[in-house]
RNA sequence: GCGCCAGUGGCGGAAUUGGCAGACGCGCAAGGUUUAGGUCCUUGUGUCCGAAAGGAUGUGUGGGUUCAAGUCCCACCUGGCGCACCA
């Protein structure tokens, strides 16, 4: 172990003529926060051994104790660098990590760069450099500033997505997932070779009806691109003009923009690249059970994803049987219309020729529509009848079939049937065009009572000011073809029941329906990962084999996308990589000889990358695999010794919520891909997810709206003042367009990182969003002066602790400390922690002197938190090298047993006095006492008291 | 509309199982150090009454359960987040 770095302060320099030269501030803390931030870079202190491969270290492993696998979500590297809002999630990664060190695990911590995507390219076109300079400038950047705040990454682990050695891999689990396909049977994924191989031996049948051994290859290629993972399709996405690109559908806001630019987005048909992540529905949210991640966040997923049990029911007509899908299938009998959406393939067909015109004028007034007038539910339903009819198959009846822009061709079937009697939206269509409300239920007294209405029975609703929507028996629901749900008032055995009968009767079946689509996977940009495709001269799709990866992106000028009128719908994407003929056009030896083949030329999105790249962190440097098996096994590995069900994954991941449907179900979508296909061991990516909140900020702006920084305005009268003028004040997360950010780097030229930390650290619960005030920092400051100068001589910077044991009461309340601050720790209850501390530390600096031990433990538990000033006290303390392994300090349980206990005395619930009694003092001792304090007897005044209740070690109550 | 979360001093926030509300920090006040300001140190600080002792009151609102409620139950109000004509 290297000795301690030894002081070459230089703090004097920056102190006024009368500070102490040794006093806690900022140029001190500076001082010591480079030297140690060296030293640990020389040490490799915080280099973590693998169980196998090239970070192999046997003799390193041996030392440490379980593993734990920290991670954060990595940041994008943007040209702005860091305000102190950013780090907010890594501190508290770190002084976890760092905690867990302590505890003996073998934790790997680190940190790479998710650098790929719109902005970099964006900040590119403007700046006309080249991409791959401005990344890796801020890259540089990033890594500087992350370093100076003292984080115990392991360096040598940090990868950066745009690296081809790094998405070389990102390409193969491309190709993997293009060469597999999901067998619903073994309800998982499978080789596409498998696939093929019961073609060829006629186990599996074409559902078609064709005969495998007679298709052409082309043709079995294009069967095969039906069960494929990754597929090329032609259905519609949604086009971005204004970014020049198609974009995923979650990436388009509420109001049908772009996530990125708040541009117009517009359904269109076109030929994409699309991700199976359909197929997974169902174990993406089963699996949501075995994950530790908040409700929150799982209640999001699963909304998402949007699993509805009903059922699809066909209604004959003379266009064809129209399948709608319900939730209600036990409410047939009150469907008396259908409705469908505008877009929806049977209206032409349908449509009456009296109808006509006005079905073409509402279709192309509904194509007009942006989204937001689409879904704006505040506004009355509009629809238009076909003039043509379909058959209710439990009934037999006729009934109208309408269209409505209400009903989205891109849910369930694109065409509903419409239940008014049970329906609030359909009894409002039905009231205002004029459509039979058979009642199908019966309500209940208490309901007619509610409205003010008369009582009706039978299907009579002509009454009803609204739709009945509940549980109650069912009415006039009976055929005579066997189906009777007459009497029955539960509804799981009335959709039973139908769902039997229709099956039975071939008019429909039980469904499941999600709201999930399909993941469009490709973008019209330069700044990604190319796709590992060729096209053939048949246009079939191939996938470069696995020893010609990685596809380099090419080396280019003219890395602009062609962007587009915001609203011009009808323009087509065009992809920068179009451009390069040299590249797009290549000879290619794929097995059957020397080919031309044309290069695909999209790129992948930017959650491609963030896929997988906890793995990578694994194993960063393997050249043969993504990652070494074992070392996955090692690192992330199901801990079926926790709890029988545990999925494996990441022990715990940090990052904000903004990710709750994006990068986490894309990445637990591949990872159980891989997991199917045994390259790894882990079921789910990330088994243990916290959401930390965000730093907020006032912002303030002048009367034109323009951002004001905060430092320009002061306040008078509650009112707020830039240059005597008034500004308005607002709160917003902070960042660079409210001009509310803060630097970090101000904050280590004012306090030093540490105490930034601290301050992170101690403003509340990490997973709550919190209000930065630079004028609050200084109370951390204060504290870090405190405890260095219980230990260290301000003028003369010598260790001034006193070897004589602590009293009593100090090491009580040390060792009530310790117990106190390891279960915050456990918990990532920081801000508690640090509460306990300064507590400790309040007591100490009233001793005459800071006993050592008492110094020792405090820096040792204060290291995870302000590593840089308790490392330089520790070797102050004497001790050589670095504390980050020394054991973290134990309570000792005797000494967290009081004896004597002083108990609160209520009367009626009002305390009114206290007693001491001893620590082992039966009930009725402690009554005794109660009774016998003076206040309280006062209190009494001789009144007997009706009930005494004593809560042992708690308090006393006395009922009088 | 549906779902989730949260409301505690001037501010950020504490308070395992119901058991002394306001830990810790900021701010503020008074005092000390200092030529002064700043720094640093000490003490005080929920509100109301009171010189004090002490008393009353107090965790968004209204009810309830309990010896005891910030904590549990019911209804409501306010704010935030997510989804949203989802059939």
């Amino acid at each position: 172990m290297a000795d301690a770095p030894t002081s070459n302060s230089s703090s004097g320099e920056a102190h006024t003529a009368e500070a102490p030269s040794y006093r806690y501030n900022s140029a001190l803390a500076q001082d010591i926060e480079l030297r140690w931030q060296s030293y640990w870079d020389d040490n490799k202190t915080f280099e973590t051994p693998n169980t196998a491969g090239p970070l192999a270290d046997p003799a390193a492993l041996e030392g440490r104790g379980e593993k734990l696998f920290v991670l954060d979500m990595f940041p994008y590297p943007s040209g702005s660098g860091l305000h102190v809002g950013h780090p907010l999630g890594y501190i508290g990664t770190d002084t976890y990590s760092r905690y867990q060190r302590m505890r003996g695990r073998n934790v790997l911590y680190s940190m790479g760069f998710d650098a790929f995507g719109l902005p970099a390219e964006q900040y590119a076109v403007q700046t006309g450099q080249h991409p791959a300079i401005t990344t890796n400038e801020n890259i540089a950047n990033m890594r500087r500033q992350l370093h100076r705040l003292g984080l115990s990454h392991d360096k040598r682990r940090s990868i950066s997505t745009t690296d081809p050695a790094y998405y070389k891999w990102t390409q193969w689990i491309f190709r993997t997932i293009f060469e597999s396909w999901y067998d619903t049977d073994a309800d998982k994924a499978r080789p596409i070779s498998e696939l093929v191989a019961e073609f060829d031996s006629g186990s599996r049948t074409l559902a078609d009806g064709r005969n495998w051994a007679d298709l052409t290859p082309t043709e079995k290629e294009h069967v095969l691109a039906d069960y494929r993972l990754a597929y090329v399709s032609h259905a519609p996405v949604n086009w971005c003009p204004g970014l020049g690109t198609v974009v995923a559908n979650e990436e388009v806001t509420a109001d049908g923009r772009s996530d990125r630019g708040n541009f117009p987005v517009f359904k269109r048909n076109m030929r994409q690249w699309m991700m199976r992540i359909t197929a997974y529905c169902d174990r993406l949210i089963d699996d949501l059970e075995l994950l530790d991640w908040t409700d929150a966040i799982k209640a999001m997923q699963r909304n998402w994803i949007g699993r509805s049990e009903g059922a699809t029911v066909h209604f004959p007509s003379a266009a064809g049987p129209i399948t709608v899908f319900t939730t209600r299938p036990d409410t047939l009998f009150g469907a008396t219309f259908m409705v469908l959406a505008p877009e929806h393939p049977l209206v032409d067909e349908l449509t009456t020729p009296d109808q006509a015109e006005a079905v073409a004028e509402y279709r192309k007034a509904a194509a007009a529509k942006n989204e937001i007038d689409r879904t704006d539910d505040t506004k009355a339903k509009t629809g238009v009848f076909t003039g043509g009819t379909a058959t209710n198959p439990v009934t037999g009846e006729q009934v109208p079939v309408w269209i409505a822009d209400y009903v989205l061709m891109g849910y369930g079937t694109g065409a509903i049937m419409a239940v008014p009697c049970g329906d609030q939206r359909d009894f409002e269509f039905a009231r205002k065009y004029d459509i039979a409300i058979p009642a199908i239920q019966q309500p209940p007294a208490e309901w007619f009572a509610e409205h003010d209405i008369a009582a009706t029975t039978g299907s009579d609703t002509s009454t009803w000011p609204v739709a009945y929507v509940g549980d109650a028996p069912y009415v006039n629901s009976s055929n005579d073809d066997g189906l009777s749900l007459d009497g029955v008032v539960d509804v799981a055995s009335g959709v039973a029941t139908t769902n039997a009968w229709l099956e039975a009767n071939g008019h429909g079946q039980a469904t499941i329906n999600f709201k999930l689509r399909d993941w469009l996977f490709s973008r019209q940009r330069y700044w990604g990962e190319p796709f590992p495709v060729v096209y053939d001269e048949h246009d079939v799709a191939h996938v470069i084999p696995e020893d010609m990866l990685p596809v380099l992106l090419p080396d280019t000028d003219s890395f602009s996308p062609r962007t587009f009128e915001p609203e011009d719908a009808n323009s087509d994407p065009e992809s920068p990589l179009d451009r390069l003929e040299d590249w797009v056009n290549v000879t290619l030896d794929l097995g059957d000889g020397p080919k031309q083949y044309r290069r695909d030329t999209n790129v992948m999105p930017q959650w491609a990358g963030s896929c997988w790249y906890e793995m990578r962190y694994l194993d960063p440097t393997n050249e043969d695999r993504f990652v070494d098996p074992e070392v996955e096994k090692y690192w992330m590995g199901p801990r079926t010794d926790q709890r029988p069900d545990h999925p494996g994954g990441v022990d715990l991941y940090v990052g904000g919520v903004e990710h709750a449907v994006l990068h986490l179900l894309y990445a637990r979508f591949w990872h159980k891909v891989l997991y199917d296909l045994g390259h790894v061991s882990s079921k789910e990516p990330y088994a243990r997810l916290f959401n930390q909140g965000y730093i907020m900020a006032y912002a303030y702006r002048d009367q034109r709206g323009i951002a004001v920084s905060p430092d320009d305005v002061t306040e008078r009268d509650g009112e707020w003042f830039a240059d005597d003028a008034p500004v308005s004040r607002e709160w917003g997360k902070m960042g660079k367009s409210l001009k509310n950010a803060v630097s970090p780097d101000e904050m280590y030229d004012d306090y030093g990182a540490d105490t930034l930390r601290l301050y992170e650290m101690s403003m509340g619960p990490l997973d709550q969003s919190r209000p930065w005030e630079t004028r609050d920092v200084v109370g951390m400051y204060r504290f870090l002066q405190r405890f260095w100068r219980t230990a260290v001589d301000e003028d003369t910077g010598e260790l001034v602790v006193t070897d004589d044991a602590p009293d009593d009461e100090t090491m009580r309340l040390l060792h009530k400390t310790i117990d106190a601050v390891n279960t915050e720790m456990d918990n990532l209850r920081f801000n508690t922690s640090i509460a306990k501390m300064i507590e400790l530390n309040n007591h100490v600096t009233k001793l005459d002197a800071a006993p050592r031990s008492v110094v020792e433990s405090m820096a040792l538990m204060l290291a995870p938190l302000a590593p840089h000033v308790c490392e330089e006290l520790w070797a102050k303390l004497g001790h050589d090298g670095s504390l980050a392994y020394e054991p973290f300090p134990v309570a000792d349980p005797a000494l967290l047993v009081e004896d004597t206990v002083e108990y609160p005395v209520q009367v009626n619930g009002k305390v009114r006095g206290r007693i001491t009694v001893s620590a082992d003092a039966d009930n009725d001792t402690v009554e005794a006492a109660a009774l016998a304090e003076e206040n309280v007897a006062r209190t009494l005044d001789g009144a007997a008291p009706k009930k005494v209740i004593v809560v042992p070690g708690r308090m006393v109550n006395i009922v009088a």
